[in-house]
RNA sequence: GCCCGGGUGGCGGAAUUGGUAGACGCUGCGGACUUAAAAUCCGCUGUCCGCAAGGACGUGCGGGUUCGAGUCCCGCCCUGGGCACCA
């Protein structure tokens, strides 16, 4: 027996010194700095691994969500490194958007200036926390050299009719007499004004991602590197549907009102239609109808977003026109709703309230009829009056369509439409084109010029890029630009005659769209990319918050499409590999600055070093989950570095240690041995397959824990604790790599860790004479025995039935069954 | 409202393919060292019963499948993200 408290083999600290992050720190970042080790060129001759990450808006000063997300790539990047590929791994800045536009609002600093000091400030904390980037091919993207080419590529789009002008919705803010985000309405109500939101339709421009809609939802069943949720998410959103088009004849009307379904099965049982407050009938209406003018002037006062308009109370009016039924004949009286938008596909339904749910809470609140057309397939009740019914079952009260199934209905019934040219299958998606302008100062010139005589005329290439005026001033009212008439005023690149440019600028998910492939070739000049790209791209592991899962993601496999057929890149994807990394929370909540909710890492990087704050983000929670910040936690994870940091040294103050010799070893150094082995397998695998970051950190601890209970200062004894540690520095250096930096030095290694290989595991050394197995009793733990590694199932049963505890309960029951799973359990079932 | 996640001790989390629930860490409690404090080290730490051996309960709630369920199925509750102008 040891006697607890006492530690063998170690000298007392004072001879070793202590840890002391700062100096360390600074070392590691040197060494690698004056080495330029991070800086890649293409190789052909090696496996190339792109590794990146979603670059940061320069807000001003790090987060602790950006934090958690470069501290993950980094651990992947030099991972793969240490696996042997040719890594590339680059940073820049996502550097347009409204924050720099409020600053300037709220500070008076023009929305350049703040930017770019904000970038100085972020890249040095970049630099702090030891991220193994190229800095070589940092890009900001509000910089004239990097926009021009998405100005170019937005030309090329107009050309090929991949961008088209249209009216479409935005909120209007009627006392600034502005547009406002979605993020600056408050409860309908303007941030700063605090006026009701109105809906206003203006001319935008939009990229037809609509083109690419079938490709995009049928490539992601044939991406097995992105996790399932967001696919299911973006199949969602793209929303494919197969449906028919068909027209209720209006008599009196202009045009017939024309609707989509997908459920030409319960043609039979619409009741009434439903039109928006802009649509023609419903305007036609107002003229002659207070209330319906009312209703129609109501409708514009709410704001544009999807969640206001799907949670807000269903209303609506009838017009006093009814439509004719076109299969029955019969009159169907039309409303007007405002859960109609005219934006989206006719700006009419059809509305079958006994199979529809929101058809029949309003039918019910209007005293609409409700008549069932579908029953159930196996004959089971259905009472439509009592509980809307929206199964695909059986026809019911429909005519000659009447006992079809749903898809024979569907066919039967598209067929009659098609036949009688009065309708058309069709194939309908729910994504929209991505109108890309805003009404704002801080983002990229739309490179259009309006002339009277050629209409809109995109800037020719040799007069790219048109530059944003960065010296302004910037009071929150519109755009300076609208202002400034040595922005706008120019000429037609067509006739010459006096135009004037657009003054909107683009969407700031333009810019995140193709940033990945200019980092291949940052310095092109007379390219959007170059060869380089082909290179690089694409990118192997892509990691980001979900918050991107749909909008970004999707915009970026948009336009590498758009760049691919530009013959820019061969790839359709851009991510090979995503890694959705969860966001880091405070007080249940997102980190953001507009809810003024985080925490400075800052503190904690001069408190206690990179390392530890590397560490904690690593071992406090899963990658992909939220993390709920707390305080507490990095105290103990720099604990552990100084634990590590003391445990290296006191093995190297003893003196040299010389190479295992697995054939020597008694049973105790073959035990280190196993678990150091053992973990070595596990944390390749946590790193390398499964990103189980939290769980590689446990099991490098749990290795230094048995390190520090081995009590063996023979020169095997020292040898197998030499081999621990040396994978633990290795194992643990993509994560806290400065003080790995520090300790492979210490150990006596002369030549670089960041050049060094991952280790490899000895599967002789995994190998086990007994092993320990639990015995159940009907599924209930009752003991536990050693068996011998190869022994067969009777002997483990025999065994098993041996224990005392096992006998008490089993007793003199007989036993029905016995299960064995090898090397875990036994269970008697009596 | 719709789509996608999550819910396990006092806390963060582990349990990888249906097979020992709570690894690892934090907190707390007790001890060693110290004039003292800090730091460090050792031990204990899901709840309840028991001197102990051991037992009962226990993974948001209610059902189900199975020899065996945190894990699979059905129905709920709570919570995070997204919903096209926050990035």
């Amino acid at each position: 027996m040891r006697d607890p408290g006492a530690r063998p083999n170690h000298p007392p600290h004072t001879m070793i010194s202590p840890y002391q992050p700062d100096s360390v720190e600074q070392a590691a970042r040197e060494h690698w700095d004056s080495s330029r080790c991070f800086e890649v060129a293409e190789d052909d001759g090696k496996d190339k691994f792109y590794c990146l990450t979603m670059f940061p808006y320069p807000s001003g000063k790090l987060h602790m969500g950006h934090v958690r997300v470069f501290t993950i790539s980094d651990v992947i990047a030099r991972y793969q490194r240490m696996q042997g590929k040719h890594v590339l791994q680059p940073m820049g800045w996502d550097a347009f958007g409204m924050p720099a536009e409020n600053a300037a609002i709220q500070r008076g600093v023009p929305p350049a200036q703040w930017t770019y000091q904000n970038i100085d400030y972020m890249r040095g904390q970049l630099k702090r926390m030891g991220y193994a980037y190229d800095w070589t091919r940092e890009i900001t993207t509000c910089r004239p050299d990097y926009y021009r080419w998405e100005q170019w590529l937005f030309t090329r789009m107009f050309r090929k009719g991949l961008v088209y002008r249209k009216n479409s919705v935005v909120n209007w803010d009627p006392v600034d007499q502005t547009v406002l985000a979605n993020e600056q309405v408050i409860d309908g109500r303007g941030w700063r004004s605090d006026a009701p939101v109105e809906r206003r339709e203006i001319p935008q421009w939009f990229m037809k991602i609509t083109a690419y809609a079938d490709e995009l939802l049928d490539e992601l069943d044939r991406m097995p590197g992105w996790p399932d949720s967001v696919k299911t998410m973006q199949r969602n959103w793209i929303g494919r549907s197969e449906g028919v088009e068909l027209s209720f004849d209006v008599p009196g009307a202009e045009a017939p009102l024309t609707v989509y379904t997908t459920r030409p099965d319960t043609l039979f049982g619409v009741t009434y239609m439903a039109v928006a407050a802009e649509h023609p009938l419903a305007q036609k209406a107002a003229e002659t109808d207070a209330a319906i003018a009312e209703f129609v002037e109501a409708c514009r006062k709410t704001d544009a977003t999807e969640a206001t308009f799907e949670t807000m109370e269903k209303k609506g009016l009838p017009l006093g026109i009814d439509a004719v039924h076109p299969l029955t004949g019969e009159p169907v009286p039309v409303w007007v709703a405002n859960f109609v938008l005219m934006s989206y596909g006719t700006g009419a339904v059809m509305a079958v309230p006994g199979h529809d749910a929101r058809d029949w809470e309003f039918a019910k609140k209007h005293g609409l009829p409700i008549r069932q057309v579908i029953g159930s397939a196996d004959g089971a009740p259905v009472d439509v009056q009592a509980e809307v019914y929206t199964e695909r079952g059986v026809l019911v009260n429909s005519g000659d369509y009447d006992g079809l199934d749903y898809e024979a209905a569907f066919n039967a019934i598209a067929d009659h439409f098609e036949k009688s040219g009065t309708g058309r299958r069709k194939v309908n998606f729910r994504l929209r084109d991505w109108g890309v302008s805003r009404q704002r100062y801080w983002g990229a010139p739309i490179p259009i010029i309006y002339c009277d005589d050629c209409d809109a005329v995109p800037v020719p290439e040799d007069q790219l890029p048109v530059v944003l005026p960065e010296d302004v001033e910037f009071t929150g009212v519109g755009s300076p630009l609208r202002d400034m008439p040595s922005f706008y005023e120019t000429t037609c690149p067509e006739c010459g005659k006096p135009a004037r440019r657009e003054t909107d600028t683009f969407d700031t998910f333009v810019e995140s769209s193709w940033y990945f492939a200019r980092y291949a070739c940052p310095d092109a000049g007379d390219a959007m990319l170059d060869e380089r790209a082909r290179y690089w791209l694409p990118v192997d592991q892509y990691t980001g918050g979900i918050e991107h899962a749909i909008l970004h993601l999707l915009y970026s496999r948009f336009f590498q499409r758009v760049m691919r057929d530009e013959g820019l890149v061969e790839s359709s994807e851009p991510f090979t590999n995503l890694l959705t990394q969860g966001m880091v929370l405070k007080d249940g909540a997102k980190m953001s600055k507009a809810k003024g909710n985080t925490v400075d890492p800052q503190e904690l990087i001069d408190r206690y070093g990179a390392d530890t704050v590397r560490l904690f983000m690593m071992f406090a929670a899963p990658p992909e989950q939220a993390l709920e910040w707390s305080d507490d936690g990095v105290q103990g994870s720099f604990r552990f570095l100084k634990r590590f940091w003391t445990a290296v040294h006191e093995h190297v103050a003893a003196g040299t240690a010389g190479p295992v010799d697995p054939q020597t070893l008694d049973a105790a150094q073959k035990d280190l041995r196993r678990k150091t082995h053992q973990t070595i397998e596990k944390i390749s695998d946590d790193i390398g397959r499964r990103h189980s970051f939290n769980t590689a950190v446990a099991a490098a601890m749990e290795l230094l824990n048995a390190i520090g209970r081995f009590d063996d200062t023979s020169p095997a004894g020292r040898a197998v604790v030499r081999e621990a540690l040396d994978a633990v520095v290795l194992m643990l250096s993509p994560m806290v790599p400065h003080i790995c930096e520090a300790l492979w030095n210490a150990l006596g290694h002369t030549d670089a860790l960041i050049d060094q290989p991952w280790p490899a595991f000895d599967a002789s050394a995994l190998a086990q004479d007994t092993v320990e197995l639990v015995v159940q009793v009907n599924g209930k733990l009752r003991g536990r025995i050693g068996v011998a590694a190869d022994a067969d199932k009777d002997a483990i049963v025999a065994l098993a039935l041996a224990d005392p505890n096992v006998q008490r309960f089993v007793a003199d029951q007989s036993i029905r069954k016995t299960i064995v799973v090898p090397g875990r359990l036994v269970n008697i079932v009596v």
